[in-house]
DNA sequence: ACTTGCTGTCGAAGCGCTTCGACAACCTAT
DNA sequence: ATAGGTTGTCGAAGCGCTTCGACAGCAAGT
């Protein structure tokens, strides 16, 4: 293992010097400068991370906290993390994986043992748990997900209200009366995660007043929910012309079923998805969506996190705009209905 | 921010105390580790990573490199991943996450700054570059999958040959004779992932030994691809009756097209998928599959690697063996095609 | 009583780096 | 020519922990 004396000693001068050169705290004259750069590439040098961390009370690690629920749609979680991770290393950062698994004690792990100088939480539930301790540390950290109170906090996240309006919108614009919305699974909603029922706030008030009906039933993914969900809405509300799904995992069995029972897509119903264009692209009908910008939410976070380590930067909320890309599966509500 | 003298301290005992209480690497009184428990407790005392890191060159880290490529099936690699993490937690590591981003730069980097003391390779190909580096260390690591030549190498992975060869005996048994496999999306094949090879190897030398016929197309997923695919497929062989399905995205559309096209599953057709369990239970058609054992694989990995970390275990290869479910997708070749 | 062998504790050295203050050496302005 | 300011480099302290050797105290065997 070379270390930074052994570079200092090879160039010839002192070990801080190399430390300068490293770091760029100080001004370097340009050849001793390269004598250094020269001999670190020579001896294969690489600054060891645990002295580094010691010295200089940073890491230059992020953690990451990932939810371990298989109920949410899990490409999504890992796009983000993806993103969080190559967003982490432009900025000269790598990232801890934590799963949620050790809650709330994994918060104070990581802060207490300067593992992490920084942390990034996914999965955010509006009463979160893991709050209190990020108020009542010094540590930066990002939320990927609204709580209900965000004094104090940065979080980065899709704007779930106008996401839920916007579909809304579409479908009031195309004459659709009355909605049905398809959403997460009912445990989703027990643990009051943000961004559920956010959206489904968003999407009743637009609806009111626009004058639409919405019926909003929640929904595990696969086939035989689906199949009992759908059956449930048509009871209730035979009138059902346009349909919102929020669940990745529904999106294929309502399409299916919807088929099967002669209901065209989109002459006789419509359906709007709230999903990863991806998804919406790869369906059998390619499907008229607001797309979950997964990358651009995992990139916001870095940013504002290395922009507050670098004392930049402030605790905001930072909301994406959602934007609705029509294709397919959306059209004007059959004559009549509206 | 709390160290260990204060806690020694406030027990009234020596520093190096304290640490062989938290270590037990030396014998220690009761009343004296409980004195130093006491402290710990009380001053909210967490050991300081970077500095145990320098002082005992172990960072308790063990770095998870994961490809970002999306032409894989995401949810299996989160799913190792997650397991991996947790499993790592239950021994007393944490997880850095390395996109493949950075290719064999990041082995390079994790290995000579001590960042991590370990780690796990996902989605090897069977020339992987990074395996001359792996070898080159003696830092302890753990392949998720196979390359071509394993010597000096440690790797977990199911056994895809007997995996291929599980799914034609089943198709056989039931009486198929001609087999077409649905394969992984043609850059999967052209970078030579193992798993895919050796999948279509093991369907195939089976395939020849019981006499069946073995067509494969390699298949993007969604819609479009599949309806291309499958159409060529029963081009060439109009006789076919058995699929093998291993691209995830792709089950539901090809059950979707033979629906379409009046091919009664199982009646008429059997489709086995290689896929996870979740996947095989939420497709609309219940598949029989060979499960994609993720989170077996993660906790192996894992636990050779903390293995060879104390000093235990060797380099060797786990196979793990296939297991094929029997659900609604398979049935008897119908009457005179066998 | 005296060595021998534990057991439990301590002090001190050092892990490899960052960073602060010091200070030559030089350059510019008086 | 001299005071004042830069610029580039160095030495030393210290980050918080682990670990090694030393050793006091005590039990058991001679």
């Amino acid at each position: 293992m070379v270390t930074l004396a052994e570079v200092a000693q090879h160039a010839g001068v002192s070990a801080s010097t190399v430390s300068y050169v490293l770091s760029g705290k100080r001004s370097i004259s340009a050849t001793t400068r390269q004598r250094v750069e020269q001999s670190i590439r020579e001896l294969g040098y690489h600054p060891n991370a645990g002295a580094r961390a010691l010295a200089s009370s940073r890491s230059n690690i992020i953690a990451l906290m990932i939810p371990l629920r298989t109920d949410m749609y899990v490409p999504v979680m890992m796009e983000i993390a993806i993103a969080v991770a190559t967003t982490a290393r432009t900025h000269g950062y790598d990232v801890l994986l934590l799963t949620g698994e050790e809650g709330p004690d994994a918060v104070r792990r990581v802060t207490g043992s300067g593992l992490a100088d920084a942390m990034i939480l996914m999965d955010v539930q509006l009463d979160d748990e893991r709050l209190p301790l990020l108020r009542g540390t010094d540590q930066p950290s990002v939320l990927i997900g609204l709580p209900a109170d965000t004094t104090g906090l940065t979080c980065v996240d899709l704007d779930w209200n106008a996401t839920g309006a916007l579909c809304v919108e579409h479908l009031a614009t195309l004459g659709h009366r009355d909605i049905a919305v398809i959403g997460e699974a009912p445990a989703v909603y027990e643990r009051h995660t943000g961004f559920a029922e956010r959206t489904l706030d968003g999407l009743r008030s637009r609806a009111k007043e626009l004058g639409l009906r919405v019926l909003h039933r929640p929904c595990e993914g696969g086939y035989d929910a689906m199949a009992v969900t759908l059956a449930r809405i048509l009871d209730e509300r035979p009138g059902t012309t346009g349909f919102v799904v929020q669940n990745e995992s529904a999106v294929e069995p309502l399409l299916a079923l919807l088929r099967q029972q002669g209901r065209a897509v989109p002459e006789d119903v419509s359906v709007v998805a709230i999903c990863p264009d991806q998804v919406a692209v790869q369906a059998s009908v390619r499907l008229t969506s607001v797309a979950i910008p997964a990358q651009e939410m995992g990139r916001h976070a870095v940013e504002r996190l290395t922009a507050k380590l670098d004392g930049r930067g402030s605790d905001e909320v930072v909301l994406i705009a959602p934007e609705l890309t029509v294709r397919a599966s959306s059209g004007p509500a059959p004559a009549g209905t509206s």
